[in-house]
RNA sequence: GGGCAAGUAGCCAAGUGGCCAACGGCAACAGACUGUAAAUCUGUCCUCUUCGGAGUUCGGUGGUUCGAAUCCACCCUUGCCCA
């Protein structure tokens, strides 16, 4: 199968321009896709732009990546609607470190011809000054054509600074760099970043009349429209440290059955064969949810470890399970710490748990509920439990429901759980 | 520099002297139902609260008024048109 074939199949392919087949058909191409240095880790979001990476390179071809240590600076105005923050060049430098090893466990940098390569425009727009840059890749590109771009359209109402003007042009060069160093021919990318990938096109055909070609991918939506890649307020990252491997997996394994579908092709390596006994095997027993299960397994196993998935399982199956409390009892010291490794834990003393009220326990000596107002709003929503079980405003706390002499579980709601220790 | 328009809660958006903590929608959180889904229904959604209330909001600063998101002045920001 084409790497083409591939991704559409998979559902992944957006958009394509013409030749871009024959193309990949007569050989190895060098082909990058860039990655935004926003933050330290790269997230869910970005691990489809690399999922279109690893394709590429089983389909033999060579994948860059590129951290835009340059256009991180510029900021991308495509699908943005107001103008973004510079980012401080050590902020930058420690998000690129972060993003290039991340890259580098996913693709493979040493496998002879097709090798992954990790590239930053920075070290080609360091030492290029405005002067050379607006007369070397500037000349080419008119502003009538920069002005029809959608990104840019979109805020000639709303205003948008002469250097979120550029970023296209800048991306463009890139395009053009490493065409002309590196001998790239294809860029990928999402389906909003066709704009800005076809600067680059357009400009290596203006200025040097060489011939390069463009590929995205379909934006990743959820069926309820919602954005894909967040929750709780927050995205999920790949980064062990802001996002738990067990709240990774407990993402996926939420997903919707519609999404799963549609996910399980796009995070996962798994062939079509594969994919499709698991769907079938799903609609017979919906409710095992054998799809969202195959699903988080194998990208929790791909993003973190075998060791990981089996402690976010166990977890799972102890805070969703029909546990009881006394299942949480039978728990050792060390179980209690592992299955709630990253929940937040409170400390407080014994007699302040059990001689304050439930409403002051969880507001005031623990930081679980940011005032008692909505501490007490949330018990009379039937939200609260302590130890599996439902509390009510009345409730009393006693020490014999510490779990090791020294735990309590708070969770709020079925899925935000607090531990409560005391010392 | 001149003219015109706009700025309301996380976002969109109504309100144009008292009935305004401010209609509605989205997003978010929780509950019921389920499969730890989706859809649906319900509740919460400025802050604090002893649940009786209390306090701070409508770009900013002053003013008019018993009373201002609403009227006036100046300023700031943004867009459009002209120079």
């Amino acid at each position: 199968m084409s790497y083409i074939e591939e991704l559409r199949w998979r559902g992944m392919l957006h958009d394509i321009m013409p030749g871009t087949d024959e193309l990949l058909a007569k050989g190895k191409v060098s082909g990058y896709i860039g990655f935004d240095p926003t933050a330290d880790s790269l997230h869910i979001g970005s691990l489809a732009q690399i999922m279109t990476l690893i394709h590429f390179q089983v389909a033999g071809h060579k994948p860059i990546a590129l951290v835009g240590g340059a256009t991180g600076i510029v900021g991308d105005p495509s699908g943005r609607s107001d103008e973004r923050n510079m980012l401080s060049e050590d902020v930058l430098q420690h998000n690129l470190a972060g993003i290039r090893k991340q890259l580098e466990q996913f693709l493979n940098f040493d496998c002879g011809e097709n090798s992954a390569e990790i590239v930053n425009n920075y070290d080609w727009f360091k030492q290029f000054s405005f002067l050379d840059f607006i007369s070397d890749a500037g000349k080419y590109i008119t502003v009538n054509y920069m002005l029809a771009k959608d990104s840019v359209k979109m805020r000639l109402e709303s205003g948008m600074s002469f250097t979120e003007f550029c970023y296209q042009l800048i991306q463009g060069y890139d395009f053009y760099y490493l065409w002309k160093n590196k001998g790239v021919l294809l860029q990928m990318g999402g389906s909003d970043q066709w704009g800005n990938i076809v600067t680059g096109t357009e400009l290596i055909r203006r200025k040097d009349g060489g011939e390069a070609f463009a590929l995205t991918t379909q934006l990743i939506r959820k069926a309820d429209g919602t954005k894909f890649g967040k929750s709780m307020g927050g995205n999920i990252w790949l980064d062990a440290n802001k996002t738990s491997p067990y709240k990774f997996y407990q993402y996926w394994l939420n997903a919707s059955d519609e999404d799963a579908k549609n996910f399980i092709k796009i995070f996962t390596l798994k062939t079509k064969e594969e994919i499709d006994t698991l769907i079938a095997e799903h609609e017979a027993e919906p409710h095992l949810r054998k799809l969202q299960k195959a699903l988080a397994d194998d990208i929790t196993v791909r993003v973190h470890s075998k060791e990981d998935l089996q402690k976010a399982i166990d977890a799972s199956n102890i805070l969703f399970g029909q546990s009881t409390t006394e299942q949480l009892n039978a728990l050792t010291e060390q179980d209690i710490l592992d299955i709630f490794e990253g929940v937040p834990m409170f400390e407080t003393s014994k007699e302040v748990i059990e001689n304050s009220d439930i409403v002051s326990l969880l507001a005031e000596h623990t930081q679980i509920f940011p005032s008692k107002g909505e501490a007490r709003k949330n018990i009379e929503a039937n939200a609260v439990s302590i130890n599996k079980e439902k509390v009510a405003l009345a409730t009393k706390i006693v020490s014999n429901q510490l779990l090791r002499g020294k735990f309590l579980i708070a969770q709020k709601g079925k899925k935000n759980y607090f531990l409560i220790k005391a010392v």
